[in-house]
RNA sequence: GGGCGUAUGGCUCAGUUGGUUAGAGCGCAGCCUUCACACGGCUGAGGUCACAGGUUCGAGUCCUGUUACGCCCA
């Protein structure tokens, strides 16, 4: 062939010159041309910068990669931009370690601040802006790790449309859709009990919650004559009522008595609800402001009055609640935390003869923020929502409508929003967020009006309301009666990475990006944020753009589990280097392992898989410089062996493109595989003397071997990007990445062989082979007679493929005989004879 | 408690609407240094497809139940 081959083709240093020579080329740039219907457009996962890197990004990236490879070659226009997601929690806390600052929201900007650095005794204070800036910096440095591994794996993401998810662009769209959202009533503020983390002194939401079995204990607690258990008797001087089933008859005649509380002899009325479970205890419970959300429940339904105990730090108030004396076992419990004085509770009510026997162990599972340490309290505070509980029909309709891969991942959708209890909270008493471009009036009695939000108009966003103004006040009216206060707190994380389409899209910036790639074609994804990420940008979407869906396609990926299919987590000190495991096997090696994993499937690290790949990778390698170094093909393929290879491909074509358009990329690779290998072992040892020269059809030997390797090469490209556009490089132009996928038109296709010839000879060349192997003869050892039995349609066949079947098996004699029960005898030439005299011919 | 998924050779997995001797890789055994390939090739051993029923001419595949494991939700 016309191809310029390396003496020793080698594997290794492929990563680093074909990854620049993309760049350089700009091969994987997002051209605007076209319309949307010619686009294709990925809503990649943003990963946590301040998170370590782990072979979870390589996995499931790569399954996005293999898909966008695939609709490039397929001449989409591919929109595929990555975002960091740098906004949270994880990098507050690293950024305050790192500095040895602190976040204090009240200060104004100081454009000189010097960060005293990990080593300082006290931290330094500094202002929100400010903050910002440090986590800019540091997760430029995050950002620059994860950008060397994903290039290193090859993904074909643009890199000139990055984005982070607390960059200016990104909180303006944040910003953007929070206004719009306050403004159509989707998003609205209240004062209400919220679950609480004590430690991080934030409310947290519904989808960020996590049930833990904890060590626990009832306690049977005398309440005048009536007996309740709890698991809290801390709460005891909270408590508002009892409480028990309506229909119990054990305590109907009670309903509307009251008791007092022991220790405390608040007097508090026993009540009914359904909620009350007879089973439970004693069947009557004490409801208390707030030990879970059933109290929240009941409290609410009830009409109950407030008594709260607890601080926002989660410990106990030094003034008792209302009407709760400030007694000396008040006193005890005042400043501790809720363990201490659950301890300090149970020994005073013990003495005063208050509980009944021993507490009685359990196990029960509590509520965690689920990066939280401490069980989560319950508190009452001002909160952003956004509206989702009035929305829950319609936003399962939405589910309902996307494409799911796999298609029982629906179900998980389904089910989260099913058992939603309570709209979206999306503040957070934290510092580096996306802060709330609202602002409040002060009366001129000094008193904030929170029901009078000011937010600033669409080209100012995005603000900060700490440093920035409202329109028609000036900056001394800041916290100053008559003048205005800043909203304190910022969104929750998802509240902005919910708009990840519309900020790799430019949303509200570049009116023409985003017709061209909105809604997108898919989101890949784990399966463990369909309750989060994908809900909420499902939520965003559908009440920002007239009900649209965000995408066509949701693509969930399984879990990495480490090779001993334990959940993989850095905590446990078994996660593997991403990095290490891509310079020991190479990229392809590690991309075809991960490929090979079917959608949706939780997947072992597999070092074997990628000893298969590099294998793989090699036999690519070696293949291409075998036909690429025969003569020049003479087309067209006319010989039927070389019209049944192509029947083949076209079938496996075919096959590849049906799995890859239902984004089974694992399939596709599957077929690929299984037919490269066959076109190896088999059609290569069977064409191989024709392509030599030898005998009549060398050039439709050497024509079909050129057809199939383009193919092969193409089909493999989604997968083996690196060794494709190796051997692709050494005998044609351009990018093989940018070639069109195989299908109809090619050369060689649909050119109608019988794909039983290849079929036939290949079977008798395996008998020949295993004759030969199992006599412990070189495969090269002459075979005297090869006589196959079998039905006449196969011996036509194989009659077809005769002189080609002869010269792989070295076989001198032939005969095929018609016969109901199919057979291949081999009789070896006898050994003495030396291989030379034997070949045939 | 509700939902989803999985169960196939020693290991990791494939098996698309039910159809001829259930496939692959790793591992194992044997052979071959052959002019694409020893970071290799060829050949082979190894499976009552979790269990029990049922539908069918025919079930790894469909139905029912059971068991085990994993995950999601309450």
């Amino acid at each position: 062939m016309t191809a310029t081959v390396p003496e020793k083709p080698s594997l290794d240093g492929l990563e680093e010159r074909w990854s620049a020579r993309w760049e350089q080329a700009g091969t994987y740039r997002f051209e605007r041309t076209g319309p949307r219907s010619e686009v294709f457009s990925v809503d990649t996962p943003p990963p946590t910068v301040s998170g370590s890197l782990h072979v979870g990004h390589v996995f499931s990236y790569t399954h996005t990669d293999t898909v966008a490879r695939f609709w490039r070659m397929r001449g989409k226009q591919v929109f595929y931009p990555i975002g960091w997601d740098d906004n949270g929690l994880p990098t507050e806390r690293r950024v305050q370690n790192f500095f040895g600052v602190r976040c204090d929201p009240s200060l104004p900007y100081d454009p000189a601040v010097e960060p005293p650095g990990a080593k300082a005794k006290q931290q330094l204070h500094i202002s929100r802006p400010n903050f910002v800036e440090l986590c800019e910096r540091l997760t430029a440095e995050d950002e620059q790790a994860f950008e060397d591994l994903f290039r290193r794996l090859g993904l074909s993401v643009d890199w000139t449309t990055t984005y982070t998810t607390i960059s200016k662009e990104a909180r303006r769209v944040s910003q953007l859709g929070f206004v719009l959202m306050l403004g159509t009533g989707h998003a609205y503020q209240q004062v209400a009990p919220t679950l609480w983390d004590v430690d991080f002194q934030t409310a947290v939401a519904q989808a960020e919650l996590e049930d833990r079995e904890q060590p626990g204990a009832y306690h049977r607690l005398r309440f005048g004559d009536i007996e309740i258990e709890t698991t809290r008797p801390e709460l005891v001087p909270a408590c508002v009522a009892l409480v028990a089933h309506p229909d119990d008859p054990r305590f109907q005649a009670r309903f509307g008595d009251t008791v007092p509380t022991p220790l405390f002899g608040v007097e508090v009325p026993i009540l009914a609800h359904r909620l009350a479970d007879p089973e439970k205890g004693s069947g009557i419970a004490m409801i208390c402001t707030f030990g879970d959300v059933t109290d929240v429940v009941w409290w609410r339904e009830l009409h109950l009055p407030v008594r709260s105990m607890l601080g926002r730090d989660g410990r106990v108030l030094t003034t008792p609640p209302d009407g709760v004396p400030d007694n000396e076992a008040w006193q005890e419990l005042a400043g501790a935390t809720a363990k201490q004085a659950r301890a300090r509770i149970v020994e005073r009510l013990q003495a005063a003869g208050d509980l009944v026997g021993e507490p009685r162990a359990i196990t029960h599972p509590v509520k965690f923020y689920e990066k939280g340490d401490r069980p989560l309290e319950i508190v009452t505070s001002r909160q952003w929502f956004i509206k989702v509980l009035d929305d829950k029909e319609p936003l399962k309709d939405q589910g309902r409508k996307l494409r799911w891969h796999p298609p029982f991942m629906a179900a998980r959708y389904e089910n989260w929003v099913d058992g939603l209890n309570s709209d979206w909270l999306v503040s957070r008493q934290r510092f580096f967020g996306v802060p709330f471009p609202v602002w409040y009036p002060i009366g001129d009695d000094g008193r904030i009006d929170h029901d009078r939000p000011l937010t600033p108009p669409e080209e100012r966003l995005p603000v900060d309301p700490s440093t920035d103004v409202p329109d028609g006040y000036t900056e001394e009216q800041r916290d100053r009666p008559g003048g205005f206060a800043a909203d304190p707190d910022v969104m929750d994380t998802w509240a902005t990475s919910s708009l990840t389409p519309q900020i790799a899209g430019g949303w509200g910036a570049d009116p023409e990006l985003f017709r061209m790639v909105f809604p997108f074609d898919v989101r890949p994804q784990g399966h463990d944020i369909i309750r989060t990420w994908l809900f909420s940008t499902v939520v965003r979407s559908y009440q920002i753009h007239e009900s649209a869906l965000p995408w066509t396609d949701a693509a969930i990926s399984g879990w990495i589990l480490d090779p001993d299919r334990k959940k993989m987590g850095k905590s446990k000190g078994n996660a593997v280097t991403p990095m290490a495991m891509l310079e020991q096997y190479g990229t392809d090696a590690v991309r075809y392992w991960a490929a090979s994993a079917r959608p949706g499937t939780d997947t072992a690290v597999d070092e074997s898989q990628m000893k298969n790949g590099r294998r793989l990778a090699t036999k690519v390698l070696n293949a291409s410089k075998f036909v690429l170094s025969l003569p020049d093909g003479e087309g067209p393929p006319s010989a039927p062996l070389d019209l049944a290879l192509l029947a083949g491909i076209d079938k496996v074509v075919s096959e590849a493109t049906a799995a890859f358009e239902g984004y089974d990329y694992a399939r596709a690779l599957e077929r690929t595989e299984a037919s490269f290998w066959s076109f190896c072992d088999d059609y290569l040892e069977l064409a191989k003397n024709r392509a030599y020269g030898g005998g009549a059809g060398g050039g439709s030997a050497t024509a079909t071997l050129e057809i199939a390797l383009s193919a092969f090469l193409r089909l493999f490209a989604p997968f083996l990007p690196f060794v494709t556009e190796e051997v692709w490089s050494w005998w044609k132009d351009g990018s093989v990445h940018r070639a069109p996928w195989p299908g109809e038109g090619e050369p060689g296709a649909g050119a109608g062989g019988d794909p039983l010839v290849l079929e036939a000879a290949s079977d008798v060349l395996r008998a020949v082979r295993k004759a030969k192997s199992e006599a412990k003869v070189s495969q090269r050892a002459a075979v005297d007679l090869v006589v196959v039995r079998d039905t006449a349609a196969r011996l036509a066949a194989l009659r077809a493929a005769e002189p080609d079947l002869r010269h792989a098996g070295s076989v001198a004699d032939l005969r095929l005989e018609e016969s109901g029960t199919a057979s291949v005898d081999v009789t070896l030439a006898p050994p003495a004879q030396s291989p030379a005299e034997a070949a045939p011919g």
